[in-house]
DNA sequence: TCAATATCATTTCGATTGCAACGATAATTT
DNA sequence: AAATTATCGTTGCAATCGAAATGATATTGA
């Protein structure tokens, strides 16, 4: 094939992105326009809700945001009033970042819908599908894994910390 | 399930967005290091290499990018040579962007390293499972089409206009 | 024909981003 | 213990981005 037939739309970086993207402006709507969050946002507020008294590491290290941007994040939600954060008595550089009761009331208005939009996403799926889908993703993981300047794939959620 | 039990690492939006993300870092740096391009000149440049004479609005529509990247995409690669830009004849507000020598180096040089980059992410793709995926990124695509706020999915390459 | 509307590319402007640097605290080494 | 090194969270800064405004040209409609 001549490099100038070379179609974007048949490239699966290209594919892939487009999709990611498309998916997460539609979700993005429903944290954002109903409740003022951004993408950040919405994650770190997700995470502490699971892993309570986590540290802005943590986040980091879970739901693949810079450490600038969970700062700035948290600061926001702090601001708002949906986290609570304090120094580790342990370790004082640490911070031990909660949900407040302002914070569990969004998540619970948020969760359902964040749920409902997934299940409608795969709606046409089958199990047998779904879980084949995931699999071809993690075969890319390992793929991905190989290569050396490869962002380390995150220790995703086991919560290495505390 | 309780909301504060909700993982992202499950969730399909966040899911997608973590390996695109991890897959685009990747396929940058072969654009990026050595050619000194951005995400933005890449895309513009695979394009109008296979489809001459294009416009700003051609761009934006098959490539996924907002005008302003497309605008300064273009703009950049003109001044280092890559693209002509000329004022269309026809119709004076539209622009004719095409590759000069230079630009067609390049893109001979880069796409045969984007395609051994696909090729070996999917190495471990058999032929149905690569099939496979695509068809259910498609789906994927159907149900979003179905979302009013959901971003039109651009009509990719028919390159409707001259 | 000529006013009103639409389209195109660019630019402006505020906001967001990531990298690197920073101050503060802990851990390690000598 | 003192000094060196490492880690944590935050901030400065330059670059990038998108929404809306702008100026220029085409198209439409009265």
């Amino acid at each position: 094939m001549k490099p100038n037939d070379f179609n974007l739309s048949g490239f699966l970086p290209y594919k892939l992105a487009v999709l990611a993207s498309r998916i997460s402006k539609v979700l993005s709507t429903i944290y954002e326009e109903r409740f003022g969050l951004s993408m950040p946002e919405w994650r770190v507020l997700v995470h502490v809700a699971r892993c309570e008294k986590v540290s802005v590491r943590d986040i980091h290290n879970c739901v693949n945001l810079e450490k600038p941007r969970v700062s700035r994040a948290v600061a926001k939600m702090v601001e708002a009033g949906l986290l609570a954060k304090t120094a580790s008595t342990r370790d004082q550089r640490l911070v031990e970042i909660e949900l407040t009761e302002a914070g569990q009331r969004v998540l619970n208005d948020i969760i359902p819908e964040a749920m409902s939009f997934q299940a409608r996403l795969m709606g046409a799926f089958s199990e047998d599908e779904a879980s084949h889908f995931d699999d071809l993703i993690e075969q890319l993981h390992d793929e991905l894994d190989k290569h050396a300047n490869a962002p380390r794939r995150s220790s995703m959620d086991t919560n290495i910390s505390d």
